[in-house]
DNA sequence: GATGAATGAGGCTTCATTCAT
DNA sequence: AATGAATGAAGCCTCATTCAT
């Protein structure tokens, strides 16, 4: 009878709202940008969110949900951890070659200290990490004495670190190629023992 | 006379500032917030900044600035690279433990897309890994392929991004002890070959 | 068959308008909240009724309306000012004790400067007065310069304050039995002469 | 040195914002609409008052302050029932007769189911209507079973209906005269035992 | 020089109303 | 006939900035 949810629409609301927090940040994204940005009137945003920090915090959060999913699935199928850090890294490279924003979205907020991560979140990283430790403790690829913190720096938080550099020209090469993957897996490889 | 008074408004107002941008956000600061931590007026800010982005602007180059002269100082006046990292690594977890918010300042404008470092200062900060670089190539510390970026992020982002781990308490260790410096030192040596 | 369906929808749409323009004030009661109270669509509404103003407004002149015919009634088969008086306390309180909300919205809505009695409705409030003074006159039970104003201010406007007061526990009194229906006629009693 | 604060704005503000509410109630109020009639910029209004409602509210309040300031007053000065209430219908009709907007304002607030009047001047309208009481039993003036309710809906509420009705123009009688406070005695004295 | 009163653009949000389905 | 998705004007409020004193 009425029309239908148009689908497009809630996704050019995240394309947009993804690109404005990029450019100006959360504080800086304004809804009427966003709202003009994605072609779609300011009211409407409140029909599906529940105001700005809700918008942003979703975006965030399935952004994360989808980035830890892809994680798990990895730890299932491969079992080094050499393996996995460079899945990974292959992962987030694939990311930023053909959807920088989103991992200049992640960047951002993760470095925000007004944006907390859920906190199952939180855990479920916490524990991709410990299992990499234990697989990797067990199979003798990395020494005892790795904690998960190293882990999540050297596996996620220094790709993701590596990766904004280059978006941001930090130091004039902005390629993302098979060479800086090899660069990041460096050090990576440093961390396992022997 | 008037001149030392002035002196300890702008100091105040910059400690002020510093405080709320941490506290929350660039976006959160505001003017009238600072100007009454400060004890100064609002009007007065506008005689020594064009506005609030100037001034957050200014906070962050000299912040950055005296970083920077500590870490030249730092090279004329060790000679591995090892003790570079060593220092650096101290001199960075030194701030933390005595002025956290100064590092949280620096982590968060570092990693906002809106604040730009002043080309003058990313150019100090290519010169002085080149430095690293070229001497630890000279004294065989470093393998010859390592370039700038990974000296930047193994010297400067990696352990920035571990303090602000820690002071996130995103694994639930606030700590920022000798131990926490071996952590990070470790991942430094691994770079350094054989 | 359609038709009592509709029927259903309009009487559930006026108890929902009743209920919220009580609860949260003819500004605070929103179209959406009164459509989803009666199970209506929002658009259905605008089938019937031009507008908000027009649904409160239908709203306000069939509750008066209906009022008025009971009045009405209560002339034609009540001859002394004394009996009438008493009936229409009992009938106010009738309502007050099972329609709580029916009384409250009459009491917002006469006291708002925006609502507007019809002015046919207002002339039949007036000419109802009118035959009670002229009976009471005649049967001598009210002096001569005893107006249409004073009767319905002593036997309209004061029950209906004296129940909203009860209703608001201004004075923490909020029974409304026998008791007070005898207060309230002690004072329509002294208007009546000897 | 700055500007000192003008105090007129402040009155201007408050004379609009009572004008606004009792035109348009207190939802339909607009905060810009009260700004643009005193003359005032919009966002001035939030350097003396929360916000909407404080403002309305601080007004309602030191409205009613004055109000029971007089009336206490007048209690002290006079002793009979019969004298306090004719002082206290003359005060009334006086304010409506030189600012009939102050005397809607009341109305109109007190009448709104959303605002409630602070409990400390519920309480100070409450021991006035028991001193008259008291007193009023103690002369004799009035029966031992008369209470606070009913002084209070005599000698307040009534006038200030019979008031409003007039400017309302209901019975077509606007004028508020010598008459009209016999007219409303006539009801309080009815009250007073023989 | 210094103050802080005053401004007003622009932010977020609500909601009566429209209209494609 | 009925729905409810979508709109956008308008509301409340914040705050960087200006400027009279």
């Amino acid at each position: 009878m009425a029309r239908v949810i148009d689908e497009t629409k809630i996704e050019r609301i995240k394309e947009a709202t993804l690109h404005m927090v990029v450019q100006k940040g959360y504080g800086g994204a304004s809804i009427s940008e966003i709202a003009s940005l994605a072609g779609v009137a300011e009211g409407y945003l409140y029909r599906h969110y529940k105001g700005k920090a809700d918008l942003v915090h979703d975006l965030l959060y399935s952004n994360l949900n989808e980035l830890i999913n892809q994680l798990e699935q990895l730890l299932d199928n491969h079992h080094t951890v050499l393996e996995i850090f460079e899945q990974l890294t292959r992962t987030l490279f694939g990311i930023a070659n053909v959807q920088p924003e989103r991992i200049k979205f992640l960047y951002v907020l993760m470095h925000d200290y007004n944006f907390k991560i859920e906190e199952s979140q939180r855990e479920r990283i916490l524990n991709l990490c410990t299992r990499v430790k234990v697989e990797g403790i067990k199979s003798g690829e990395i020494a005892a004495d790795i904690d998960e913190e190293e882990i999540y720096l050297i596996g996620v938080a220094y790709p993701i670190q590596f990766i904004n550099l280059h978006l941001k020209n930090f130091f004039n090469q902005s390629e993302l190629g098979e060479g800086e993957i090899k660069k990041v897996l460096k050090i990576g490889k440093e961390l396992i023992k022997k």
